[in-house]
DNA sequence: TGTACATCAGTGAACGCGCGTTCACTGATGTAC
DNA sequence: TGTACATCAGTGAACGCGCGTTCACTGATGTAC
């Protein structure tokens, strides 16, 4: 074989090496924030951990910041995935909250390192990766809310009130995996599971009995 | 006024003003980590902040992480006392949502460093920190738990699903936390308070149809 | 009241260390002819 | 195919800096008599 016809999976061996250092540099990174905070994580850290001299690092990354803003894509690309995935998969009416906290906990379990740093970094020192976060986030609820907004029985939904649901189940998510990062590793999840389905399961009791109008107080409750 | 007879506000000097030094560097890392994150913080910052020598600091704290622990109880002690007195001052059945809501919100806004504090410090880089304000979240839920296990209609109601219900809420109104956080510090949070009110009330519309019992699924949804 | 001594919060010099960043470099890979 | 030159990922020495911590100290406050 040629070594200069290139076939699919084979760059030019320069750029090829490259790549693989860069990527190595954000592994590495995403394995040593497992202890540290993010802005607690020096570059010659994150060198050393790839076996590079320190100024080696400038050929891929301006600054620290940089590669945690890639580190920030990489997380959600890989959860955006999924949540396409989950979406068009239709809804089997029954089952469907069991079956999507069951994935989802699977998939925070499955990439706990990039779940560790966006939960700890929503917060962390670095401005510029904290706002990159939350408009994620947001931005997640706000798909949520338009997802719920094509339900049956949504017709007498306000925007306002479709946000403030999907706020409400996207908390309750990340409540659920804070509980799963703090489990050891390889830790059975099946109460954290448990506990995320009731509360959706509860959550979802009650929206035929909502209400949504413009700002009028309810006088719903029954007990 | 003879300067031995000590009374009530009047302690001995020498000892009164370690303390204001001792406060001085709690208040100053408080302030100072409004910007850095705890563990980007440096005892010199805090020192210099303060306007003691570095080597100072050890007549007042071992190290930077006795001194966070302080902050995390100090930030609670108060967390709990205005928790006491909501708690103390009866239900008047009707506003109770909206009036807890407007305490605790308008609360965070007035305490905005100690929970911009605890919010990040809660996945912080300093273990011990990060798993005090988790029990501490912890032990807040379990009180709530209790407190709902004495409203007439959770009769019924197991104590999983009573934890999962204020662990709802809990969850709830650390979001909103977070987007008052958010918020310049002197803003209007009447649409944080409006949104939080409205997912408690959600929340509070699904308890009267909800079957607590051991794992058998619900058949309730009515849509 | 006056004197001699004890306490101890805060001082200031000094240390060794890891940091981010600069700079000129090396040598393997890639390209032009 | 062979040669001369360009590219550029990674090198290694060097820098100035802020860090945590040590140590012997100072001098005002407090106490014993």
């Amino acid at each position: 074989m040629r070594r200069h016809s290139r076939h699919r999976e084979e760059l030019a061996p320069r750029a090829e090496q490259k790549q693989q250092t860069r990527q190595a540099l954000l592994d590495a990174a995403l394995r040593l924030v497992a202890d540290n905070s993010f802005d607690g994580l020096s570059l010659r850290e994150v060198t050393r951990e790839v076996g590079i001299v320190p100024t080696a690092f400038y050929r891929h990354f301006q600054s620290m910041e940089e590669l945690g803003l890639v580190l920030v894509d990489e997380s959600f690309r890989t959860l955006r995935r999924m949540m396409r995935a989950a979406r068009e998969g239709a809804l089997p009416h029954e089952q469907l909250v069991k079956r999507s906290v069951e994935t989802f906990v699977g998939y925070v379990q499955a990439h706990r390192p990039y779940f560790q740093f966006l939960m700890r970094e929503r917060f962390g020192g670095v401005a510029s990766i904290r706002s990159q976060i939350r408009s994620e986030i947001r931005l997640f609820v706000s798909e949520l809310a338009t997802d719920f907004a094509r339900f049956p029985g949504a017709d007498g939904w306000s925007n306002e009130d479709l946000q403030m649901l999907s706020g409400l189940i996207v908390g309750a998510m990340i409540s659920a995996t804070e509980q799963v990062l703090e489990l050891p590793p390889r830790a059975d999840a099946d109460d954290v599971i448990r506990i995320a389905e009731k509360q959706l399961r509860l959550i979802i009791l009650a929206t035929p009995h909502w209400k949504s109008q413009p700002s009028r107080p309810q006088a719903e409750d029954a007990s």
